[in-house]
DNA sequence: TATGAATGAGAGTTCATTCAT
DNA sequence: GATGAATGAACTCTCATTCAT
C-alpha cells in the first residue's frame, strides 16, 4: 500500500512483473486490472498511466516472462564447455517441474496463455513467432557448434531444432496439465533419448573410444 | 428469428456446435452466450435453458468438436488396410492447413483454447488428458498392428506414441500460429520423416525387396 | 411430479395453497412462479393458466390463509358458552408460537406481507381492511354478547375492539420476528391482563360473589 | 449529470437518504439500484462502488431513517419540562399524518418494509429489534421520570412501554394503509387516553387539585 | 387440462477507462 | 506521479409470460 514513489522504467517494470504473476494465477481472461495493481501495489489509474490500455499491458507482459527465461538461459548456457552439456542444459530448463507455484511452471502458463491469445491477435502471433525462432536457433547453434567440435553428428541442425522445440512444447504442455502419463522425468528422459539418437552421439562416442 | 422447435437433444447438439464455432472465432474469453445464441438462430435465453451456465457450455463445447473429430478420423482408419497407411492418415489429419475458415483449423484452435483453460479448470485439465490419452492409444494401436504384420520394426509403442503426438501438437501450434518457417507442408514432411526413421520402416522395405 | 388431475376449482385451490406456503418460506419478493408450480406439483405454465399474471395470484394467496384462519377460529368461537371464554379463544390464537415451521407462525407472515404488499396496492389494502374490520367486528360482538350476559363491564366494545386488534398486531409482530424481549407467554399475559382490566372482569366477578 | 464530487461520507448519505426515498415510494420489492441512483444523480455503478451489493445498501437504508427520526424526535423531548408533555410528544410524532407525501408516512412505510424483510433476513430482524427496544426504554424513561416527578401512577413502567408501543405500531399500520375506520385523530385519542387511564393522570390531577 | 420450449425485458454486477485534484 | 471518485457499456443470468402441441 505505502509505497515509496519509484519513477518511470522500474516502476513499469515492477507493474509488468505484477501483471505476468497475476496471468500465470488467474489466466489471461480473468486478469483485471485492480488485481495487477494490487500485486504492484499501486492504484489501478497508475497502472493505465504506464500502460495506455490494458491490452497493450497484457501483450507485454506475455513476452516478457519469456524474455527473462531466455537471457537467465542463454547465460547459464555460455558457462558451459562442450555442446552436449549445452543441450543438456536446454532441455533440463524447459522441464516444468509440475509443483503449482515453481517459477517455470509460471513461464509456462503465460507461454500457453500467449499460444491462445495469438490466435487472433496478429501482434502477439508476430512476438510469439519470433520469441520461437531464437529459441531454435539457440538450439541449431548449439548442436553446429557441437559438430565442429565432433561431438554431434551430421544431421541438419535446423531440422533437428525445430523437432525438439516442438517436441518439448508438446511434453511440456502436458506436463503443465498434469497429465498422469507424463511425468517430469518422463520428458526429460524421452528428449534426451530423442537427441541422443538424432545427433548420434552414443556413435561418436564410441569411435572415440 | 422464426424456428421451428426441435427436439430438446438435437437442439442441444446445434447450440453446441453453434458455440464451438463461436468460440473457435472469436476465442474462448470473448464467447458471449448471445453470439452463440445468434449463431444458433436462437435466444440467449434458450441457450441458458439448455445449459445451465455460461461455464457450462463452454466446458461441453470445448471437448464436443474434438469428439467429432476423433470418431470421424477413426471411421476413415477402419477403412484402410496397411498400418502404414493408417500412420500417414493420422498424421495428415493431423496438420491443420492454413487456411483460416478450414474446419481443421477450428479444430486446432478449440484445441489450444482447450490447454488454456485446463491451466485452472481441473475439469477441462480432466478432459482435455482422457482425449489426449484416446489418441495416443489410437497411434499405438496402429504401431502394434503394423508389428504384429512385420510393416514397422522393434519400437516401444507407448512412447514412439507420445512422440509423434507430443511433436504433432508442438508442430501444428505453430502452423496455426502462421509461424512463416513452419508451413503445413514442413510439419508433415517432419511427422513422416520421424515416423519413417523411428519405425525403420525403410529398412524393412528393402529387406522386403 | 406424477399426479392425477384435479380439475379447476379442487386445483386453484391447491395452487393457492402451495403460493400461500412458498410466500410464508420465501417472502412475497422472492416468491417465483415456478417455486408455486413445484410446491403444487404442476408446471409454471398451469399457474398461469389458473391465474392470469403472478400478481393475482400473489394478491389472492395473501388472504386465502387469512380467510381459513378466520373460518377456523369463528368455528372453535360457536362452541363455546361463556364470552370470557371465547375472548380468550381469540387471544390465545392470537399469539403465534415462536417455532419457525408452525402454521400459526406461517399465517402471521403473510399477514406481515399483506400489510406491507397494501403500502402500495390499494386492491390489497382495501381486502386487509377489510378482513381487519371482520375480525375486530367479531372481537366487538364478543364483548356486547358479554355486557348482555353480565360478564362484562360497560365500555365502548368498538373502542376496545380497535385497541385490542391493534395491540395484538404490534405484538404479535414482535414475537413473530422474534425479539428477545416478547415472548409468546408475555404477549399472551399481556392481553389478557387488558382485556380483565377495560371489561372491568375482576369487579363483576367480585360484586357476583 | 453534472455533480459536483462531493466526499465519500457525505455521499455516502446522500445515497442512503435517495435509497430510503425511493423505498418508501416504490417498496423494498420493487426499489432498483437506478432509481436509487437517479434519485442521488449518480450513476448506478457509483451505488456500487459505495455499498457492496443492492443487499447491503438496502439494509442500510432500511434503519437510517428511523435513527434520523429518533434523534429528532429525542432532540425535541429534552425541551419539555414535564413527562406529560414529553409522553404527549411521543405519540404525536407517531401518528402518521394520511398524507402520502408526508415525511412521517414514509418513516411509516419504510418501518413496514423492514418488518417484512426482518421475517426471513435475520441482521434486518436484529436491527429492527434493537431500534425498537430503544424506543420503548425511551418510554419507559418517560414514565419513570414523571413517577418520581409525581406526575403519573404507580405502573410497571416496562409493561406499560410495551403496550403502548405494540399499540402506537398496530394502529399505525391501519392509519397508514388508510383503514377507514381509524383516522389520524381515533389513534393520537386512543393512545392519548390509554396513557391517561393507566398512568393514572386524572386522578393525580383532582387530588392536586 | 397440461406442459416443454421459447423469448423479451430487465436485473444486478463488473470493469476498463477518465478526470479533477 | 499518483489516486479516489465516477461512469458507460457490457455481460450473465432471471423470470413472467406465450404458444404450439
Amino acid at each position: 500500500m505505502a509505497r515509496k514513489p519509484t519513477y518511470s522504467k522500474e516502476r513499469k517494470q515492477e507493474i509488468l512483473e505484477a501483471a505476468a504473476k497475476v496471468i500465470a494465477e488467474r489466466g489471461l481472461c480473468d486478469t483485471r486490472i485492480v488485481d495487477v495493481a494490487k500485486q504492484a501495489g499501486a492504484s489501478a489509474a497508475l497502472v493505465m498511466y504506464y500502460f495506455e490500455s490494458k491490452d497493450r499491458l497484457l501483450t507485454e507482459a506475455l513476452t516478457f516472462t519469456d524474455d527473462r527465461f531466455y537471457s537467465q538461459t542463454f547465460n547459464e548456457l555460455t558457462n558451459l564447455d562442450t555442446a552436449r552439456e549445452q543441450l543438456t542444459l536446454l532441455i533440463e530448463e524447459s522441464c516444468p517441474t509440475s509443483l503449482a507455484d515453481s517459477e517455470l511452471a509460471d513461464d509456462w502458463a503465460l507461454w500457453i496463455e500467449l499460444w491462445s491469445r495469438g490466435l487472433r491477435d496478429p501482434e502477439a502471433a508476430k512476438k510469439r513467432a519470433a520469441l520461437d525462432r531464437r529459441w531454435r536457433w539457440t538450439i541449431a547453434d548449439v548442436v553446429r557448434s557441437g559438430q565442429r567440435s565432433g561431438e554431434f553428428g551430421d544431421v541438419d541442425a535446423d531440422e533437428f531444432s525445430l523437432h525438439l522445440a516442438s517436441l518439448i512444447d508438446g511434453l511440456a504442455l502436458q506436463v503443465v496439465l498434469e497429465d498422469e502419463e507424463v511425468t517430469t522425468e518422463r520428458m526429460r528422459e524421452l528428449c534426451i533419448d530423442f537427441a541422443r539418437r538424432a545427433l548420434d552421439v552414443e556413435a561418436k562416442a564410441e569411435m572415440e573410444a
